[in-house]
DNA sequence: ATGCTAACGCAGCGATGAGTGCGATAATTT
DNA sequence: AAATTATCGCACTCATCGCTGCGTTAGCAT
C-alpha cells in the first residue's frame, strides 16, 4: 500500500515556481513591504491568483519557501586549505551577498512575516559554518567553538545590515576573523 | 507669524496614544503579524479606526513609533565606577529585555515594516553605549572603540535573538563584555 | 499512444480594510 | 468663563483581499 503522495516538478510547476519567486524578489525590490499581497505577487508573476493561495496558503509560508530556496546553496564553501583563508574568502561572500538592497528587503519581510523567519535567512550559512569548521579539525588543526564562530563572525554583520546603517564592507567582514581566530 | 504646529499631547490624545501602542502590543503577542491592521488596532484599543488613520497613516509609521517609545528610556544606564562593570551590568539588562516573546515580536514586525525598522529598535541602545563609553574616558580609563563595541557586544546579542533559535541569558551576555575588554 | 490525476485558470462571492466628509468633544488659550 | 481649534467618533463609500466550486491543461506512468 504505498501511499506515495506523488508530486510533479518538472515542466510546468517548475515555471510557476520560479517565476513566483521572482515575482516576491521584484515587489520587494520596488514596492512597500504591505504591498507584498498574494494577488499582487500572482500578477506581477503573470499567474492566477488561485495557484499561489492553494500551493503556498498564506504570505508568510511563501516568503519562508523564498527565504530558504534564496539563501541556500548561493554561496559555495571554500577550500583554500587553511582555516583563515577558507573564514576570510566566506566572509567577504556573506558580506557581498549582504550588499544587495533586494537582499535586504527579502531578509526583512521574512524575519517581519514569523517567529522563525530569521533561521530559515541563516541555517544554511550555520551549515556552510559547521563544514568549514570541521574539514579543519579533519586536517587537524585547531578549531573555534561554532557558537563562537557563530557569534564572533554572523552576529555583528547581520547586525549591521538589518540594526544598523554602517555599511559591512568585505574586507571590515574579513577583520571578524582575525577577532575570532586571536582569542580562541 | 507663529506657524507654530500646535499639538497637545495632554489628557485624551496622551490616553488614546498609550491604548494604541499598548493594542499593538497585545496584538503581536497573540496574533499572527499579518493580523495587525488598522482596524485591529483601533478595535482593541477601544477607539475609532479613523484616530488611527489621521494620527499614525500606516501600519509602518505606527510600528516605528511604537518601537521608538518602547525602546527608548526602558533602561537606565548604569553607573557602577568601572567600564566593566558598567557594561556587563547594561548588557545583562539589555539581554534580559530580549528574553520577552512580546518584545521579539514587536521588533520583528518593526523590521519587516521597511528599511529603517531595525534603526528605530537600536539607536536608544547606540546613545547608551556611547554614554557608557563617554563616561569611562571622562574617568581618564581607556576605551574602546564605540563601533567595535557595537559589533562585540550587540552584534552577538541580537544576532541570537532574531536570527538564531540559541536562548540570549544575561550571563553569556555578560561574558561578551569580556572578549571585548580583553582585544581592546 | 492512452489513462490518470496533480496543478492551473476562470468566474464570482463574502468580508473587510482603506479612506472621506461632517458634526461633536475636549484641551488650550485669552 | 468663553472662545478657539486640535482631535476624535460616526456614517458611509470604494477597492480589493481571501477564498471556493468547477472545468481545463499538462506532467507522469503504464
Amino acid at each position: 500500500m504505498t501511499e506515495a503522495v506523488q508530486t510533479r516538478p518538472g515542466g510546468r510547476s517548475a515555471r510557476v515556481r520560479a517565476a513566483v519567486h521572482r515575482a516576491v524578489g521584484d515587489l520587494l525590490a520596488t514596492e512597500s513591504p504591505e504591498a507584498l499581497t498574494i494577488p499582487a505577487v500572482a500578477a506581477r508573476a503573470g499567474v492566477h491568483p488561485t495557484t499561489v493561495y492553494r500551493r503556498w496558503g498564506s504570505v508568510a509560508q511563501l516568503l519562508a519557501d523564498v527565504a530558504t530556496s534564496r539563501f541556500s546553496g548561493d554561496i559555495v564553501v571554500p577550500d583554500s586549505g587553511t582555516l583563515a583563508g577558507d573564514l576570510e574568502r566566506w566572509m567577504s561572500d556573506v558580506a557581498t551577498d549582504l550588499t544587495d538592497p533586494d537582499v535586504l528587503a527579502l531578509m526583512r519581510a521574512t524575519i517581519g512575516s514569523g517567529p522563525e523567519g530569521g533561521c530559515a535567512c541563516t541555517v544554511d550559512r550555520h551549515d556552510q559554518l559547521r563544514a568549514i569548521i570541521d574539514r579543519e579539525r579533519a586536517r587537524g588543526g585547531k578549531v573555534p567553538d561554532l557558537e563562537r564562530a557563530i557569534d564572533t563572525l554572523l552576529g555583528p554583520l547581520y547586525y549591521r545590515a538589518i540594526f544598523s546603517d554602517q555599511p559591512a564592507s568585505s574586507a571590515w567582514a574579513r577583520g571578524l576573523v582575525a577577532t575570532l581566530l586571536a582569542t580562541m
